[in-house]
DNA sequence: CAGTGGTCTAGACCACTAA
DNA sequence: TAGTGGTCTAGACCACTGC
């Protein structure tokens, strides 16, 4: 019954009959009209949501979502420059301008299985790796949570922050004064967990990219696992591979 | 308080007091055990449930869920070459063995925002593009599902499926008698809509990986564009970049 | 202030699963 | 068959928004 309704909604959002930015009639109009009870509307309007295709504003009513714009990183697959959006600019391993990076905890001894596997990747038995969770942020809202595993011995005095929150990551890449080079990037699409759901302000379960990678310094040891939860509806990564036999310079 | 009671379960699994494949107590124990309503403890079941942390079983219970194993295809940025999962392998346009790709869709004449801008990406008009669906499973579960659009002048006779259902996708490498080169690829994560989520049979708004991308042929004219939407908690996809200054032949 | 969505209750019936 | 989760109802109170 709610999945009709919510069905019978979204073809009328895909014929045109709706359109972008219209507000539906509220629950309580919806439920008269379609003679159920206000909270089998309710239950539509979830999956719809959830789908994407409306946007739920409380004391206001329920809208037919607009497309989103997306923040696109490219990546050149030869030689790893990066350009975000239309601004070309190379990104480095924390923050762009225009990004706001906060750090909200730092782990000594980590545990669990995640960072079990980001030691192993660092070559590094778990004791001797430290972990850097922070928050990135694009116009003042939540755009990725970050966690990054290193070294100890890499990361170093003046690597540790002095408190828990509020420091600005330093670039592992500025710290040894050389370029880091990305051996590989994995990426994956996860549901929002709770605590991600509340540092990034989006619902639990909401799409989630997922980027993990590990990077190397100039002796082509793993040096940095970084992995990045990042709001599925405003980024996309793009890796643009230039041809081998391509004319022009590589 | 539903959020409240959520949490609380969460902090149970993660402390390792509620371990993964146990039975949580039933909606009704857990109203009665909290002292609310069943439809409460059933919001903060949902609130789990897309979170990823428990998985609910109709009949028969709540359980906290176990890690699901994940399908990962490798890429060498530099060859292009695929393997996926541990069995070494390439990975052609359509399909890979142990997975059954069924064509559900052939659109002639397709039309919306995503095909304009797949037509962009071709360099072609409108009417001169055709656009394929496809549904990608493994071991008879929904893994991904599939939109190819390419120039109908490629497409030809001997491409265009007789009927709409039940027709295996040509390989468009194979009818080119050519290998196809991958020019870029993109990435992001977007909630599964309501067609998406009943092909794959996950829920709406689960997480789902997009690869979206464009080939070429020899000539370097852009031939296909694909858009794979996998099921996220089931695949992801690595990018290996090998150093440029490494000892070992690229 | 009126109207919206957010939450909660008590109670009911159902479909499904496993013993 | 007993117990589970899935759905729906009718009614209530709340917080929030915009006028």
């Amino acid at each position: 019954m709610y999945f009709e309704l919510a069905r019978e909604l979204q073809a009328r959002m895909d014929s045109g009959q709706l359109e972008p930015g219209v507000r539906l009639p509220s629950e309580s109009e919806l439920a008269a009209e379609f003679g159920v009870n206000r909270l089998t509307v309710r239950q539509a309007m979830a999956e719809l949501d959830r789908a994407g295709s409306v946007e739920i504003r409380r004391g206001v009513g329920t809208f037919v979502r607009t497309p989103v714009v997306r923040t696109t990183i490219r990546v050149d697959a030869a030689t790893q420059q990066s350009t975000v959006g239309a601004r070309a600019m190379v990104l480095p391993v924390s923050g762009w301008p225009g990004a706001v990076e906060e750090v909200f905890a730092v782990l000594d001894a980590p545990g669990g299985v995640v960072d079990r596997r980001a030691c192993d990747h660092l070559h590094c038995r778990v004791g001797d790796v430290m972990r850097i969770d922070s928050l990135t942020s694009l116009e003042g809202q939540g755009w990725s949570v970050n966690s990054y595993w290193l070294p100890k011995a890499v990361a170093s005095p003046e690597f540790r922050p002095i408190g828990s929150t509020g420091n600005v990551v330093v670039s592992v890449s500025e710290l040894l004064g050389a370029p880091l080079w990305a051996d590989w990037r994995e990426f994956s699409a996860i549901g929002a967990d709770l605590a991600d759901a509340e540092q990034l302000g989006v619902a639990t379960g909401s799409a989630l990219l997922v980027r993990e990678g590990i990077s190397s310094g100039p002796d082509a040891r793993p040096t940095l696992y970084t992995r990045r939860r990042i709001r599925g509806e405003s980024a996309s990564f793009v890796l643009e591979f230039p041809r081998p036999d391509s004319p022009e310079p590589r």
